[in-house]
DNA sequence: TATCATTAATGATATATATCATAATATATA
DNA sequence: TATATATTATGATATATATCATTAATGATA
């Protein structure tokens, strides 16, 4: 799919029920008329950390990384974002400028709304702004639970919940292509590059999993589920 | 101070200026006749996890712990939470049951205001709408922060974080009774009983700290931060 | 006060994980 | 296409951390 060749009208937009679904049809023509969609390579940045922030940004297509740099300039990737999440998280109510850079790790439509309007719609449409904090609500719950979940698991649980996450929640089936490397993969769950691949071999050897560079197929997701259970 | 004799009104609070402060005279009274006020021993249980939510609970006063019960029944602290912290995070608005256990680990006092009430300012208020969100925000993106902070360290920066963290952003002092076991301390950054210990000492021999049981002073703040810094 | 249970402390050992080294493969770039 | 660069892969080794064992200290309870 190309697509620099789409533009979506908000009012069409397949995403719009869930998080937009309470507007009148003159709030959506307001947002419609600002809003601005823009279209990026795997690999572009869409806002970098310690820039201000000056727009509600929704993933509408593909995929993308939130991470912080460290001091020692290494990249953590904090949550992939998938179709329908909004990526700034809480940081646009929080925070003045970014706090997590953002990055496309496959290519994306980004929607940019400025600000003021969401504030705005926020204040004006109560029915709205209940919705949507339930909406953001969700999304930042589930980057903590995510975070826990990782940390309190060592390196095979980690492995089994990344490729579990791929399929479930990202992919939706037991056979997808990586979308990140494996060094990535280390930067998102704390530990070595070697000791991903190490793990993804073992698992390999074990038939848990079939690997052809990013392509993984889950063989055996009962038993791929109880070694993330075990930790 | 003995919190059971303490009855406080809204219009009164302290921290109404912060979390409530753009409410009118008529909603404020609303709040003040439904809310409750609860007083908590340490080791209170405030919420248990898969409760059902029905109050927007506020820390008024105290030390609360949030944790989640692991499979292996290890309990995992998620966060601390200080007076003017709400205490249930984002789930009020996420969830319709209890993400997360709470319980007081000082003597505390919360707020619990009928979680209907909360939403209905939210619907008619704007200004507080956009308000609280930003409160909430503050919170739940710090608590991201932290998770990552800790999980990007080791030992010795883990503990010098939490002695950092309970020194500048809870006690304000060099000098505290830390309100947690050592068991606790592991809970909360994912380590084991032993090594919190272990690594106290060392700290205790390098002169950074000074330990007496639970209490704890720190004696060189500089090379505790780049403990921390360094990872 | 005596007794029990919990917490704190420390050493020895086992395990988990990171780092270093090297090679093969894949990917980007001129 | 050739060359450089990054990614994947695996083994050997060093380091970090957990676990086990034991004792001391502290706090709770009768």
């Amino acid at each position: 799919m190309d697509l620099s060749l789409k533009v979506t009208n908000c009012k069409e937009c397949i995403y719009r029920s869930w998080a937009f679904k309470n507007l009148t049809d003159e709030e959506l023509r307001l947002i419609n008329d600002e809003k601005i969609e823009k279209y990026f390579r795997k690999g572009d940045n869409i806002c970098l950390e310690g820039e201000p922030i000056s727009s509600f940004m929704y993933l509408q297509n593909g995929l993308v990384k939130l991470y912080k740099t460290e001091l020692n300039d290494r990249e953590h990737i904090i949550s992939i974002a998938k179709p329908n999440d909004f990526i700034g998280l809480l940081s646009i109510f929080s925070n003045v400028t970014h706090v997590y850079s953002v990055t496309a790790i496959e290519d994306s439509v980004v929607c940019f709304v400025d600000l003021a309007i969401i504030k705005n719609l926020i204040k004006t449409n109560g029915i709205f702004a209940i919705d949507f904090f339930e909406k953001i609500s969700k999304i930042a719950d589930s980057v903590i639970k995510t975070r826990v979940d990782i940390n309190t698991r060592q390196l095979r649980g980690r492995i089994a919940y990344i490729l579990l996450l791929f399929s479930k929640h990202i992919y939706n089936s037991t056979k997808y292509s990586l979308p990140i490397s494996r060094k990535e993969v280390a930067e998102l769950i704390d530990m070595s590059t070697e000791n991903v691949i190490r793990v993804l071999s073992e698992f390999r050897k074990d038939k848990l999993i079939q690997i052809e560079g990013k392509n993984i197929e889950i063989l055996d997701i009962k038993r791929l589920e109880r070694v993330y259970d075990l930790g």
